[in-house]
DNA sequence: TATTGTTATACTCTATAACTATA
DNA sequence: TATAGTTATAGAGTATAACAATA
């Protein structure tokens, strides 16, 4: 029995996607699972996803990886645990993370002057410019999934997420 | 250089949690990531994503899993392959999916008796009592999260969720 | 002793590709 | 040929545990 998969594209394996309704099947009864705010939410999470991904994927940046971008980019000099703490991941996931940027180009371990234990993770100069890029896709992916709300629609959808949880 | 680590308690191993700003930290800026519709819904389904994954350890059941088991409670009989489908996923996953169900006794594969290639999906007895107990849980897991809004509130949250996208 | 970063290991969820048995 | 289910493989993301270096 012989398997030699993989010789296609890989461009999207290993990248979380959907996984839980994403499309709502017309024919389909979910259940228990309408009605439900918690998977309204879900739902609405998972339909702009792809559109957030793919905004994402020219850089070869998942979601993670551009939220340590930002918190590294807007508190310079940070160190790993710092990272960990404020994404809310293990040392060990984060360590993973900064490996990926820095294979990238877009992080540098600088030494601490302090703790010569620690790292001052910085970006570097492509990864400003990358991570600026980035964000105006992610502004431009932003008004996207906006475009059928008043701007006071939109507001108050802000307010009424916070009251969640 | 020894490690002989996976001696403590298994039980939240594997299990996708947080990843993306799940704790705002006050001292940290997070940039350009604030104020994006986008980022206030992840960090709404982050932040409630714990209590729902605390709602279904009990039995083992994960958020697929769970969206599985109402599928399949809601559509008896329905094949693999429409699973995947109304999951949003690959074929493949959902093999594991009712693999893992099967194995904890919630699903069973029974003969199509009109396609020998294929199956019909069904809960168990005890796969519908344990949905049953779950569906009761999340209810009060949802209720948990909404318990800040009034009911018009809720309920024009769902509107708006719906209009995103 | 406690913390920092790292590595080893394990598990979930996802994907693509190829296979088999049937249609 | 096409479809249904399965298996093999791969990879991102998460976790816990143990370690060396440093505080």
């Amino acid at each position: 029995m012989k398997h030699k998969p993989n010789t296609g594209p890989s461009s999207r394996r290993g990248v979380q996607r959907a996984g839980v309704l994403s499309v709502r099947m017309p024919d389909i009864d979910y259940g228990a699972l309408d009605g439900l705010i918690g998977y309204s939410l879900r739902r609405a999470q998972i339909r702009i996803y792809q559109d957030f991904l793919d905004s994402l994927a020219p850089w070869s940046i998942t979601p993670p990886r551009f939220s340590a971008m930002s918190i590294i980019h807007a508190n310079s000099g940070l160190k790993l645990t710092t990272l960990a703490q404020a994404m809310g991941i293990a040392r060990s996931g984060a360590v993973q993370v900064v490996n990926a940027l820095e294979k990238l180009g877009y992080v540098q371990r600088m030494d601490s002057s302090k703790d010569k234990r620690a790292h001052a993770l910085v970006l570097t100069a492509e990864g400003v410019k990358t991570l600026e890029t980035i964000t105006r896709e992610i502004t431009a992916h932003d008004a996207r999934i906006s475009v059928r709300m008043t701007a006071a629609e939109q507001s108050e959808l802000r307010r009424l997420l916070d009251l969640l949880g």
